[in-house]
DNA sequence: CACAGGCGCGTCACTAAGTGACGCATAAGT
DNA sequence: ACTTATGCGTCACTTAGTGACGCGCCTGTG
């Protein structure tokens, strides 16, 4: 196979350091698992046969020199008996092939305008390096003289902005690998209103919720399934148990259960019938709230019209609903009509009303 | 310079086909700029040579057929006076360097569940690649008899979710390169009320609100900035004219203006007290509105908390405030208590409750 | 503390591959 | 039909990678 087909996936097989591991941290210790975050000559060499190349080590060795004159952001220790170590800076840029073009390069930076306020900042880290590269890319592609790229779009914000709850890089790692590889870990957890205390979990999946990142897991061997918030915990390590759902465990059927509020009442979508002004209900038109949407006038009222959707009866949909205030009236289904009655009756007594 | 890099360069300076562009179609035969979406192996010299790699045509011309036969997405038209055309098919893979490691690629596929309902089709079907690319990584990194990543993770969305409005992928071209690289285009635009229309739009800029993108311009050489939702074009064409920002426009300033509903009275922050209910008030523990947020209890009504925070007062901020219906009172700003005891007084007269 | 095993790396002759120069073939525009 | 720019085949030449071997260093172990 060709010399340069070899180089290249070489490179990619080399991995980038994590930035929550120091350059000069050694990786815990585990007994199976390879260290994250280096691989060795030996092992690339394993990997690249895997891969149907006829080579050998020492042109895997002769490679890795070539190429770390090459890039400065290869980097690798001193000699060790495991073999040397190679792996990416962790704040080397990203390079792609085919390269980032200026319509990519907007969506990244768009989705950087939407994403920053929503996603936590260890999952927003990683995805730095890309928003970098669309930057630069953009950056190219304006013509000279023409004002920056950032300075001609704007994202307007469709929540109320929070600030987003601070996790540790390292336990989003933990957690992470853990989940994804299938092990328990050990964590320092800090409920809302207990002591720290350090548990084993058994983790089974990530929710996220409200800018808030949940880990759902059980604890030691106990059977139930419970929910930590990963800003909660002070620190984890992986260890070398296998994780095991418990037997019959369902994501979907424990978030429907209705730990998280998801859904209301039940799942089954219905129909909602809504009676909206004009100006409230204009963006439906452009945006429908289902594929079964229906708008019609109002007879009776000029400037009114009636909505009805297929949806289903969410948390969402109430406050989305609520944010109308009195330009919206709700006429069906009933529960939701008196939900929102109850809120009228609740508001008025609030302010003095009534 | 090596050969390597040489080669790995050239991949890197060689353009994707654009997804809206037909393999076989010519780009429009404008005069002064290169047709986007295909190189010569003239043009890669030139490039080349400016990144500082001493070599020629014929080398180059080598390298082509040989990169060409390592990569069959790499593909190329035929024999033409103007030089062949080169280009990556539309849908070629993305391969990076240093290569997505699973906790990238996690954010990847996290940012898509986010982004999902929040960026218009034609800019989110751009990051399918990225995804797809992610999903490979993840589909690798898990453990033999493990379910599914995604079947470990959920996003509860935040807002309700609506259809996004449907945008002409070839209008989202062409409103990115002129707004990117500064032209005029002729574009063929609806109107919510009246007929269907030609105008010479001058782009200013791009504002992203409720899932809807507005384009802002001027039209042939009014002064006046107008927004335009991109869905509403049915055609657009790149001009050969540069586009000028009328003099003094502040892109910032005319979002300021009102015109998005962005900013409700004026932009200054102002301190903003409320009472709520512990249950409402809980999450603003993890999440903070703002850095100086402040948490009390309300000494005389057990259950409340006092919240305050210096915030600006925007729609937003009064769409989430209402969310929370009768679990929070605002006590300051007065202008906001006002506005909301309206809300409760409309409502009250909605259902006829008073 | 000495030993063994891995691994990195220097070196050799050999072989494969890229280089520069030249000329002809080909397609688009005049 | 002519011009021009580009692609491409081919030559001897030069550079760079290959396979094989052995030395020495580092590490972990007895």
């Amino acid at each position: 196979m060709s010399d340069f087909l070899r180089r290249l996936t070489l490179l990619g097989l080399i991995p980038r350091r994590p930035q929550w591991e120091g350059a000069a941290a050694v990786a815990r210790p585990s007994a199976g698992r390879a260290p994250t975050g280096k691989t060795s000559a030996a092992a690339l060499l394993e990997q690249l046969q895997a891969r149907g190349f006829a080579t050998n080590l020492r042109a895997v060795q002769r490679d890795l020199v070539y190429l770390d004159k090459l890039f400065p952001e290869l980097e690798h220790d001193g000699q060790r008996a495991g073999g040397r170590g190679w792996w990416w800076r962790a704040d080397t840029q990203v390079q792609q092939l085919p390269a980032l073009d200026p319509a990519m390069a907007l969506s990244f930076v768009m989705a950087r305008e939407l994403l920053d306020p929503l996603l936590p900042p260890p999952l927003a880290q990683r995805l730095v390096p890309y928003y970098a590269a669309a930057e630069r890319v953009l950056a190219d592609a304006g013509a000279p003289g023409w004002t920056a790229w950032r300075e001609r779009v704007r994202v307007i914000p469709e929540g109320q902005p929070l600030c987003p709850a601070p996790i540790e890089p390292a336990v989003m790692g933990v957690v992470q690998t853990a989940l994804l590889e299938g092990w328990r870990f050990r964590g320092r957890y800090q409920p809302r209103e207990r002591d720290l205390a350090e548990y084993v979990f058994n983790p089974l999946g990530l929710v996220f919720r409200a800018r808030v990142v949940y880990l759902v897991a059980t604890l030691w061997d106990y059977p139930d399934p419970r929910h930590f918030a990963l800003h909660r915990f002070t620190q984890a390590d992986l260890l070398d148990v296998a994780a095991t759902p418990p037997p019959g465990f369902d994501f979907d059927a424990y978030l429907a259960s209705g730990t998280f509020d998801y859904v209301t009442a039940d799942g089954a979508p219905q129909r909602v019938e809504l009676r909206m002004s004009e100006a409230a209900a204009a963006h439906l038109e452009e945006t429908p709230l289902s594929a079964d949407q229906c708008i019609t006038a109002e007879p009776q009222s000029p400037g009114w019209l009636r909505v009805s959707a297929t949806l289903r009866e969410t948390e969402q949909l109430v406050w989305w609903l609520r944010g109308f205030a009195d330009q919206v009236e709700i006429l069906a289904p009933p529960a939701l009509r008196a939900r929102l009655i109850a809120d009228a009756r609740g508001l008025a007594e609030r302010y003095g009303l009534s």
